[in-house]
DNA sequence: TAATTGTTGGATGTCGACATTATGCAAAAT
DNA sequence: ATTTTGCATAATGTCGACATCCAACAATTA
C-alpha cells in the first residue's frame, strides 16, 4: 500500500474545485481566504497556494489587493474554451491517426458501447461524464504530444466540467449523447481525416452553444 | 502619470524570468527560496508565489518536499511546444482571415518591412525577437478568441523565448528570418487558407528543429 | 442637497519563526 | 566489505501576527 502524504495545498485545491462544482461556491462569489482557512482548520498559506493554482486553471479570477472570486464565464468564454479544446483535440487526433492499430480502434468502440449501456441503465448522469472524459482521452491515446493533451484537457474539460457541471448534465439525452460519440468514432476508425476535423470542431461547438443556452 | 503599486510576487516573477533568460539560473539548476529571498531582501512568501506562477508557465518544475528547479526542456518538449503554438496560431488566423481589412494587411506588411530594416541596421538581435513577437501578434489581430491567443503565447513564446533565449538568437540569419516572415505574410494577404495553415505549421516546426539542433 | 473628506472595519500581502521532510554521512551490524 | 541504522543539516511546508490597502459609511463643507 502506498500511502500518500499529500501536501495541504493540493488537497485544498481539490476541495475547492468540488465546492465550485457542487454550487457551494457560486460563480462570481468572493472567495475569502480566512473563511476557508477557518472552515478547514488550517492557516491561510496553503489556501492561498490552492487559490493561485485554481486561478491558473481559470476557475478563479484574482484582482491584487481586492480579492479573488469564482470565475464568472461569459458566453464567449465558454465558446472560446470549447473552440480551443476542439482545435487541439482535432489536431492531436489527425496527426496521430496514422499510428492507430486495430486494438486502438476497438478500445474507442468499447467506450462507445459503454456509453450506450450507460444510457440504458442510466442511474446517475455523472457516469456519462466520466465516459465522455474517457472517450476524449482515448481519442488522444496515440498522440505523443503530451503538452497538447494537457492543454486540451485544461482548456475545456477543467473549465466546463467544473464551472458548468450542472448545466453539463442536462444538455443531451443519454441516448443522443452516445449516438453523437458513435458517429465520431466511426469517422475516426475510417481514418477520414478531413471529416474527423470538421466533426470534432462541430461537436464541441454544439456542446458550447447548448451550455451557453442555459 | 499612472504609477503602479505592483505586488512583490509579480515583480519577483519577472526578475526570475530574466535570470533564467540571461543564464544566471541555468536549466536543471535548483531554485532555492531562501537564496532568492536573501538576495532580494524580502521574505519567502512572495518568492514562493512567484515560483508557483513560473511553474504554471512551464519555466520551473516542482516536486513537493524536494524542491523546484529550472525546467530542463527535452527535445520533445521543445518540438511539442512549437507544435501546439503552431496549431493554435494557424487555427486562429484561418478562422479570422475572413474579417481582415486592407489596413490589417498593411499592418502585417509593415512589420515585415521593419524586419528587413532591422536585418540591415542589425545592431542587436533581440530587436528582431521583438519584431517576431509583433508579427505573430499581428497575425492574430482579428482573432476574437482571446483564450486561444493567450494559450498560443503561453505555449511557445514564453517557453522558447525564455528558456531558449540564447539559442533563439542564432538560429536564423537576420535576412533569412525576414524573408521567411515575408513569405508567410504574402500567403496570408492572399487569403490562401490552406497554404497559411501548412506554412505556419512548417515554420514553427523548422524553428523547433533548429532550436533542438543546438 | 451634493460632493468632498476623514474614519473605521475587513480583507489581502508580507513577514519571521517553527514543524516536517529529504539527503548525505558516519557509525554499527552482519 | 557491504548493508543497515541513526543522526545532522538544509530545504520546504505551515503557522500566527503584523502591515498595508480597499470599500463603505460618517462627518464636514460648499
Amino acid at each position: 500500500m502506498l500511502l500518500t502524504k499529500e501536501t495541504y495545498s493540493s488537497q485544498v485545491a481539490r476541495i475547492i474545485r468540488q465546492m465550485i462544482r457542487d454550487g457551494e461556491l457560486q460563480q462570481g462569489a468572493p472567495v475569502k481566504e480566512a473563511v476557508l482557512a477557518a472552515r478547514l482548520s488550517i492557516s491561510r498559506a496553503p489556501i492561498r497556494e490552492a487559490l493561485q493554482e485554481l486561478t491558473y486553471e481559470g476557475l478563479v479570477t484574482s484582482e491584487p489587493q481586492k480579492g479573488k472570486r469564482v470565475r464568472q464565464l461569459s458566453d464567449d468564454d465558454i465558446l472560446n474554451s470549447y473552440d480551443v479544446g476542439a482545435i487541439l483535440e482535432a489536431a492531436g487526433v489527425v496527426d496521430s491517426l496514422g499510428d492507430w492499430s486495430e486494438g486502438d480502434m476497438l478500445r474507442l468502440r468499447a467506450v462507445v458501447d459503454d456509453m450506450h449501456n450507460a444510457a440504458q441503465t442510466a442511474t446517475d448522469l455523472s457516469s456519462m461524464m466520466n465516459l465522455d472524459d474517457l472517450f476524449h482521452a482515448t481519442l488522444l491515446q496515440r498522440c505523443n504530444n503530451s503538452r497538447l493533451v494537457e492543454m486540451a484537457r485544461l482548456s475545456c474539460i477543467t473549465i466546463s466540467k467544473v464551472l458548468c457541471y450542472k448545466k453539463w448534465l442536462t444538455i443531451f439525452s443519454p441516448e443522443g449523447f452516445a449516438k453523437r460519440h458513435q458517429s465520431i468514432a466511426e469517422v475516426v476508425c475510417a481514418k477520414n481525416i478531413r471529416k474527423v476535423e470538421t466533426m470534432l470542431r462541430q461537436h464541441y461547438r454544439e456542446i458550447g452553444e447548448r451550455v451557453v443556452a442555459r
